[in-house]
DNA sequence: CCCGGAACCTGAAGGC
DNA sequence: TGCCTTCAGGTTCCGG
């Protein structure tokens, strides 16, 4: 799914053109997609809204609504959020109509994506860890974070309370730029090797955004238009080839059910 | 609290 | 062709 690259790739197209438009109508075609509240009530909630600011935190996607209101998505593996001019789909769970007589589509194969309006956001957002490319996230704040994790780092890094945006292609290649196992123990980084990691996973995170998110099947931004990072991933989904750095075949291991691709001889 | 595994879904790909 | 298994970018819940 999108991770924060594709998700703030996804807020970036979209704000522009969604900023003050109003919501006239809403159709909800898999009602199992509405989080909170029930499917009826943020039907007529949302209906009339004004679209204020369009922000995000972590994977999820915050439309600050008039009246207080603000519609939280999160695509989970498959979601799109897509504009104008696309036909619905089977895969398309809602549709939300705009006064300007564009419409938002939420495309969502696997049902895994949701929707909530809720008046505080905290409710949604409120138990994420930090934001790994605001100023706040510092070594010194990592290697706290890391003190007394006693689990593996990988699965420590997709855990979103521990840190937010990161999944499972991102954790990947941060891992493989520190040249850090993902099975070390999280709990056992040098301060050389916290700030490595550090460093490594705002650079990927930096270089997924600049090429508009990796596209390996789902992901699309808002035009239907893909990805282009999945061209420079290092290790991810890189089975049996050479790493980039020393050469050595990349290996495929299952972590907390998560496929994890690393170099052997690069990631200590 | 911490951690790993199962569950939630649909579809594509590969083996036989 | 058809059936079966495995795998997929996420999150939550449950049990140890």
């Amino acid at each position: 799914m999108p991770e924060l690259p594709e998700v703030e790739t996804i807020r970036r197209d979209l704000e522009p053109l969604v900023l003050g438009a109003t919501i006239v109508g809403v159709e909800i075609y898999w009602p199992g997609s509405i989080a909170r509240p029930s499917a009826p009530e943020f039907e007529d909630l949302i209906t009339g809204r004004t679209i204020l600011h369009l922000g995000r935190r972590g994977k999820y996607l915050i439309f600050a609504l008039s009246g207080g209101w603000n519609l939280i998505v999160h695509l989970a593996m498959t979601g799109r959020l897509l504009l104008n001019q696309v036909e619905r789909d089977k895969h398309t769970r809602a549709v939300f109509h705009l006064e300007d007589g564009h419409n938002l589509l939420f495309v969502n194969m696997r049902k895994f994506g949701r929707l909530y309006l809720v008046k505080d956001a905290q409710e949604v957002v409120g138990r994420l860890g930090p934001e790994p490319l605001e100023a706040e996230f510092t070594p010194q704040r990592l290697a706290h974070l890391l003190a007394n994790r006693r689990g593996a780092l990988k699965p420590l890094l997709l855990n979103q309370r521990f840190l937010a945006g990161l999944g499972n292609i991102y954790a990947d290649e941060a891992l493989f730029v520190a040249g850090l196992h993902p099975q070390r123990r999280a709990d056992t980084l040098s301060p050389e090797e916290v700030g490595r990691l550090c460093g490594a996973i705002r650079l990927v995170l930096k270089e997924g955004l600049k090429d508009g998110g990796t596209t390996l099947e789902a992901y699309r931004r808002p035009n239907e238009e893909k990805g282009r990072h999945q061209e420079r991933l290092q290790v991810f989904q890189r089975t049996g080839g050479p790493c980039p750095r020393c050469g050595a075949t990349i290996e495929r291991i299952v972590l907390a059910g998560r496929g994890t691709y690393f170099c052997p001889r690069c990631q200590r």
